[in-house]
RNA sequence: GCGGGAAUAGCUCAGUGGUAGAGCGCCAGCCUUCCAAGCUGGGGGUCGCGGGUUCGAAUCCCGUUUCCCGCUCCA
């Protein structure tokens, strides 16, 4: 089956994955809070995200810039005019305007003392025959404009102790700017030749108009971006640079996705029809993502042109160009821009993993995290807690794998109850230490020094010494698949 | 923005004016040699919040907040 949002948002907060902000106060719309598993899922994303795309390709490298910054960053990307003032639609011809500017507009007024013949009255004065003043849109004429509303997508602060005399600026409604504004910074500094990119993941802030939908769309997020530089003059297989390189990152994008653990066919792409595209944009394509709540965009991949970096050296007069050496002559890059929502991934990722089954009978959830994904790595658990031989074997082997990876130690159910849980949290590995292992001293038995480790999904056990505990789990937990490795060595029956 | 529904234990929910409940989960003990076993005990809720009616309110009334569904809007 799959998993319903509020399967997902239940599990959740048992689980201590997500809460929701504030909860003791009653809560807090549009924000939430990750718990313990949830910071190391979301955690582990970025981490491989991170890896994946910056640390093992020679063309990219990263930036960790301010939330806040120059307000002026605003003004040239565009995001002040568009999301800062109060707007008013007019129902009929969808035309909006600004609600402070309506009244000044010329209005075009079908009079109704005239049989309807149109006029245009200036602004302020009501009509000469019928002594109307506005009331319906200054374009058509026609329409009723609905109530200001106030598009203040972008959160507005103050830089400075009192607020009178302190700058206003803004918490960044995406992290690209930075990546824009720092562009030559990390040109020179770094001595880096198109095509090149830089990433970042960082909070953003958005003060959504319709949020909900758990962590879908919350008022604060965090983004994983790429800019990606090229030179549109280049060609690469015969076509412009930009172009190749957008299909490039759209299926480099979608693999990863898909490595990670998301279903083929909960995965599609969605090309923006021409009129959807932001002002900015030549071509956007939509990662989607089969979520709960149905198709709804993981991440975005635009070709941003060259309109980011063109605007700030407008407004701030210093040039954003790159000397292509061969051709002897400055550029201003084109820009492929893959940006995904960490927030998103995580809940992607754990819809796709969660799974109820049914084993003897009973019902099972599990989480199937691909295991470079999952909270906990291993969970150690005592067959017998009442062995101190036992439990001392046990601790000793958490301790051990603990100083490479998230390893839990329980001891406080029966080993049925204790796998379930595991399950629940999508623990790809469980090391079970039984009296097999340690020996009976009273009878004169020693042990096998070996233990048991059982796998999340096929739910099959192996008999490992301990001495290669660590080094199996470098193997299983370093893209080693179980099919590959458990033949190596006994089988356990249950 | 409009309409409808909901809010009681960690979770799922019962409780229609008279002492706050169940199942599951959680914790402890006993038991237990590999897939949510059993027994015993335990912690945990100012019934979303604020006001009102009443001898008495989880329950009736008003307000409010949050969430869900639909419409609208938006990208």
């Amino acid at each position: 089956m799959n998993a319903t949002m509020d399967v997902l948002v239940s599990l959740s907060k048992r689980r201590g994955f997500v809460f929701q902000s504030s909860e003791i106060y009653g809560g807090t719309g549009s924000c939430w809070d990750y718990g313990p598993l949830g910071v190391e899922l979301k955690n582990n994303i970025k981490r491989v995200w991170w890896r994946d795309f910056v640390q093992a390709r020679a063309d990219m490298v990263g930036i960790d810039a301010s939330i806040l910054m120059h307000s002026t960053v605003w003004k040239a990307s565009g995001h002040l005019d568009h999301f800062t003032d109060p707007m008013v639609d007019c129902r009929e011809c969808k035309h909006r305007f600004r609600a402070d500017h309506v009244n000044d507009l010329p209005w075009t007024h079908y009079c109704p003392a005239t049989k309807g013949n149109k006029f245009t009255i200036p602004p302020g004065e009501p009509c000469g025959h019928c002594g109307q003043r506005r009331t319906l849109c200054p374009e058509c004429g026609k329409g009723e404009l609905t109530a200001p509303r106030q598009f203040n997508l972008m959160f507005k602060t103050f830089m400075g102790p009192v607020e009178e005399d302190a700058a206003v600026t803004y918490l960044r409604p995406e992290t690209a700017q930075a990546m824009f504004v720092n562009f030559d910074n990390v040109l020179q500094s770094m001595r880096l030749k198109l095509p090149f990119g830089v990433a970042q993941a960082g909070r953003s802030f958005r003060n959504e108009i319709t949020p909900g939908n758990f962590i879908f769309r919350t008022r604060e997020f965090e983004q994983m971006e790429i800019e990606y530089f090229v030179n549109p003059h280049d060609r690469v297989d015969g076509r412009s640079a930009d172009e190749y390189w957008h299909d490039r990152w759209i299926g480099d994008c979608m693999a990863w996705f898909q490595r990670y653990g998301l279903r083929d066919e909960n995965l599609r792409l969605r090309e923006h029809d021409k009129d959807e595209l932001a002002h900015y944009a030549k071509r956007t394509v939509d990662i989607e993502y089969k979520f709960p709540i149905g198709w709804s965009e993981l991440m975005g991949i635009a070709n941003r042109t060259d309109f980011d970096l063109k605007q700030h050296s407008k407004w701030s007069g210093k040039s954003l160009t790159y000397f292509d050496e061969e051709r002897k002559e400055h550029v201003v890059p084109y820009v492929v821009e893959p940006a995904a929502g960490v927030d998103r991934a995580l809940l992607a990722f754990m819809a796709d993993a969660y799974r109820e089954e049914e084993v003897r009978g009973e019902k099972r959830v599990v989480l199937r995290f691909h295991p470079e994904l999952a909270p906990l790595k291993v969970a150690v658990l005592p067959l017998l807690k009442k062995r101190e031989d036992i439990v001392r074997v046990a601790q000793t082997i958490r301790a051990d794998l603990a100083r490479q990876w998230r390893v839990v130690y329980d001891d406080t159910a029966a080993i049925g109850r204790l796998y379930r849980r595991q399950d629940e949290v999508g623990t790809p590995y469980c090391v079970t230490v039984d009296v097999q292992t340690v020996g009976d001293a009273e009878r004169g038995e020693t042990g096998d020094q070996r233990v048991t480790i059982r796998e999340r999904d096929s739910m099959e056990q192996i008999r490992v010494p301990v001495a290669e505990l660590a080094a199996v789990f470098r193997e299983l937990l370093g893209g080693v698949t179980w099919t590959d490795l458990a033949p190596r060595y006994p089988p356990v029956r249950s």
